[in-house]
RNA sequence: GGGAGAUUUCCAGAGCGGCCAAAUGGGGCAGACUGUAAAUCUGUUGUCUAUGACUUCGGUGGUUCGAAUCCACCAUCUCCCA
């Protein structure tokens, strides 16, 4: 079996331009091919992250993958999808983050010897000549072609500059560079980027009278048709400063039964046949499932050892076993404390618990704040209540908000 | 350039000059039930030194005992005409 069927079999692809010649293409042949970020945030999050899995499958396979980074075109910013304009970024902002984007895919794709680069478009938009510019690229773009694509007809209601109008030029022109300069002959991309990406292959035929060949992935969307990977926080981060270990491990671990096998699919190096046997998993039994999902994801981002740690940490947690190491943590220092004592209330504040101290209240007045500590646990009843340094004797303690988040106390003595 | 309209709390969207911290829905959070799932039901959803006080309804001023609600100007957006 082919690389794609490999792809197919895993629910990755979504539309390709010419399924036939692609298959050929990625099963007989060693090819150049890229992938486009918008360097828009600083960190990567898992939406990337399935482009990441692709670019590495064709890797093995023997293909060349091509990093494109968007610091010209992120200067503009993609308005598929997006109901607002997206806020312009300072040049600075975007090489930062540029900088942290390389560091979290050197883990699942190897960039040494030529088998993998990096480019960015701003090398060839930054000098671009308006004028020619427009009497070279521009002429092969009908607007009213343009305006009847999906992804900007929900743009028009709510209006689309021409500012963003131009991202499909530039994206489609990106491939035509890349063509020219590496002989890439296939763009790859989120399904929202069909669009974008026949406009670079149709320009291509245009200019160079070449064919190549472009291919959309799924997005990762829950069974409700909602894109997966957001949290209160807006995302689920790769990066771990942004998104724990722990709290992207119990992403994944509370992901609706429904999702599960899919994401096992998609987010996952997991053999097939194994998968297709956790899919017989019924009840409770699918919690099997969930753990090995979020473990494996959480190893191929962090790493096996991280991954075991949290592992271990949640499964103690949950099955109310006494082992509490690996779990979020804050240290507060005892001068947080007055006359030894310190509100239950502002400890919630001090951890990031709770966002305010309404909040701390409300939260208590319905029972959802426990506090565990000399391994017995005690449900704070009342917002008064008031902790000690003498209850850190064992030198912490564990708040829990809710059935599921546990914050370590550690208190430290300066 | 001319005209019409909009801007409300996380989002959508009500809002009569006092009874508006602001309806309703979504989302979020918590409780019950569960399997760290879903569905369902309940509560909650500006802040604080908390039965009261304070700060919010694009911005700045004004009218008024009193303004999210009225007026003026400014900003942004949408629509119609050129």
């Amino acid at each position: 079996m082919g690389i794609f069927e490999t792809l197919q079999e895993r629910g990755l692809i979504a539309q390709t331009t010419n399924e036939e010649k692609i298959k050929n293409l990625l099963n007989d042949q060693k090819i150049k091919f890229y992938i486009g970020f918008d360097p828009t945030a600083d960190s990567l999050h898992i939406g990337h992250f399935i482009q990441i899995m692709i670019m590495s499958y064709l890797q093995k396979a023997g293909h060349t993958p091509i990093v494109l980074f968007g610091g010209g075109t992120g200067l503009i910013g993609d308005p598929t999808g997006k109901t607002d304009m997206r806020k312009m970024l300072s040049s600075e902002i975007i090489s930062h983050n540029i900088d942290c984007f390389k560091k979290q895919m050197a883990r699942l794709i190897d960039f040494s010897n030529n088998k993998a680069f990096m480019v960015n478009n701003t090398d060839w938009l930054s000098n671009l000549n308006y004028i020619e510019f427009l009497r070279d690229i521009g002429i092969h773009f009908s607007v009213n072609r343009m305006l009847s694509f999906e992804c900007y007809k929900q743009r028009l209601e709510r209006g689309l500059s021409f500012f963003e109008l131009n991202y499909m030029l530039m994206q489609s022109y990106d491939f035509l560079i890349l063509n020219r300069k590496y002989n890439c002959v296939l763009e790859l991309g989120g399904d929202d980027q069909w669009s974008n990406i026949i406009g670079g292959v149709e320009l291509i035929r245009k200019k160079e009278n070449k064919e190549v060949f472009g291919m959309t992935f799924n997005l990762l969307t829950n069974s409700e048709g909602k894109k997966m990977g957001k949290t209160e926080n807006g995302a689920v981060w790769l990066n771990e400063n942004k998104t724990s270990p722990y709290g992207f491990y119990q992403y994944w671990r509370n992901v609706d039964d429904k999702d599960v096998i899919k994401c096992l699919k998609m987010l996952t190096f997991l053999p097939i046949a194994q998968i297709n046997k956790l899919d017989k998993l019924e009840g409770e039994e699918i919690n099997k499932a969930k753990e090995i999902l979020a473990f494996e994801v959480t190893s191929l981002i962090h790493g096996k050892e991280i991954a075991t740690k949290v592992q271990n940490a949640a499964k103690n947690l949950f099955s109310s076993g006494t082992n509490f190491d690996n779990m979020p943590t804050t240290q507060i220092k005892s001068d947080s404390f007055s006359n030894r004592k310190i509100l239950i209330i502002d400890l919630l504040v001090l951890t990031n618990l709770v966002n305010s101290k309404s909040e701390a209240r409300r939260l208590i007045a319905q029972g959802g704040i426990s506090i565990l500590f000399k391994d017995k646990t005690f449900k704070v009843k009342n917002s008064d209540e008031v902790l000690s340094v003498d209850n850190f004797s064992n030198g912490f303690i564990i708040l829990k908000k809710g059935k599921k988040i546990f914050q370590k106390i550690i208190l430290k003595t300066n």
